[in-house]
DNA sequence: TGTACATCAGTGAACGCGCGTTCACTGATGTAC
DNA sequence: TGTACATCAGTGAACGCGCGTTCACTGATGTAC
């Protein structure tokens, strides 16, 4: 992710590499909005037409941005779970969950605009198996998640049939702190303030997820689980 | 909520009304993206630079907007905390807080545009207090949050200085939940399968929060609670 | 009650903008003989 | 090794688009006498 350098090799070089860098780099500062072809061609030093050599469209050049977005986002994962001491099997594999949530989280707030983009819905994110989406460990972000989960299950913390809703649940939490935290409500409150939260918020997701007894019987109360749609 | 009935009174009856209603439609079926000044003005069947009679900008009519579907938004947490039967003290109030969660996720599922024309960070929730932007019974969705939250403290379910994280953990998630639902990759789930995680996460967030053990101790762990920042 | 006037909501034309996309072109690169 | 040629990455000009916003205007409304 180094810029300008053209290392010239034929006529630009690797004017797609460029592209989609500079597209990148206007993602992180503007976000998905900023992301325009004329824009990146322009920081690419080269005519908007140049861009057509290389991607069908905007769209296209979008989908590649993305992707680079969610290597990032895997990048801060790993360094997260780079971080989890050696101990026990169970409390190690719920701490690498853990670091999934809590790396999310950081790349959140660390590059709003790029993490904006990256999950915009443009990647679908389980099939984002693109090179740029990977982290160094070669996986995407989904891949680091589903592995950790797979993790508990190996080791019998979690049957099986709960790792996909256990996947969806703590996605949602950590994604909806993310959120909040980059251009919500509580965007304003002080760094230490939301790390604090986002510890407890992961924590706490984490452990509801592997207690059997909140999440075992579904059927636990008898007020309505069904929904009642259409708002107004 | 009603479309073009434009009671006349003065020159169109009531402009600034029609616009925003307009603009609200756009919203639902387009999303933010797809909210115009021009288009508003042409679907109220009036010149673009009429607008102007009546907001300083796109800006301030998306701000109307986005009340809007608060409004709705509160509405539709409402409707369930309308089905929550009487019962003891503490029970009730979970589920009255419960109602708030599953009536966010309602909305964000039946109106997928609305709800994100109005989170999209225009209107700051907390200070939302416009007319619009409340309920039937006169409150915002983030005020019956925190009147669901401080009716637990006032019956000794939840210490007082926990009410506000509580609302942030409470909050969070079930935003996470209902975006994943409406553009992520939960989005293809059957309804069925959602509506139960949806009653899952719900049950499992409020029960976290209550939970004093896990919630009261932050260094129960030792493991890095800072933060390191920056990705890449 | 009727007329003169001030107000102001909506008009219609125009502005400049940046965008995505197209097209015939040019000129550097790599290849065939 | 040198020449002729095909390839194809990037050019530059142009297209139409819808947008937000401005401006002098008009004509209906409400008010003062």
């Amino acid at each position: 992710v180094d810029e300008a350098t053209p290392k010239h090799g034929y006529h630009h070089g690797d004017l797609r590499r460029a592209l989609c860098v500079a597209g990148y780099e206007l993602a992180r500062h503007g976000g998905l909005h900023a992301v325009t072809l004329r824009e990146a061609t322009r920081r690419a030093g080269v005519t908007a037409a140049a861009a057509y050599r290389h991607f069908s469209g905007l769209d296209d050049l979008l989908l590649a941005v993305a992707h680079l977005g969610l290597g990032d986002l895997a990048r801060s994962i790993e360094r997260r779970q780079g971080l989890v001491a050696e101990t026990e099997q169970v409390p190690q594999a719920v701490a690498l969950l853990e670091a999934v949530g809590l790396g999310y989280i950081d790349f959140a707030r660390a590059e709003p605009g790029a993490f904006e983009t990256a999950l915009s819905g443009l990647a679908t994110m389980e099939h984002a198996d693109d090179a740029d989406s990977t982290g160094d460990s070669g996986r995407t972000p989904y891949q680091l998640l589903t592995d950790a989960i797979g993790r508990l299950v190996a080791i019998g913390a979690l049957p099986p049939e709960r790792a996909e809703p256990a996947a969806v649940l703590c996605w949602s939490t950590v994604h909806g702190f993310a959120t909040l935290a980059v251009r919500g409500p509580i965007r304003t409150y002080p760094a230490a303030t939301l790390d604090a939260l986002a510890d407890e918020l992961v924590r706490g997701v984490v452990t509801g997820v592997l207690d059997q007894e909140s999440s075992l019987d579904q059927n636990r109360r008898p007020s309505g689980s069904s929904s009642p749609r259409s708002a107004s």
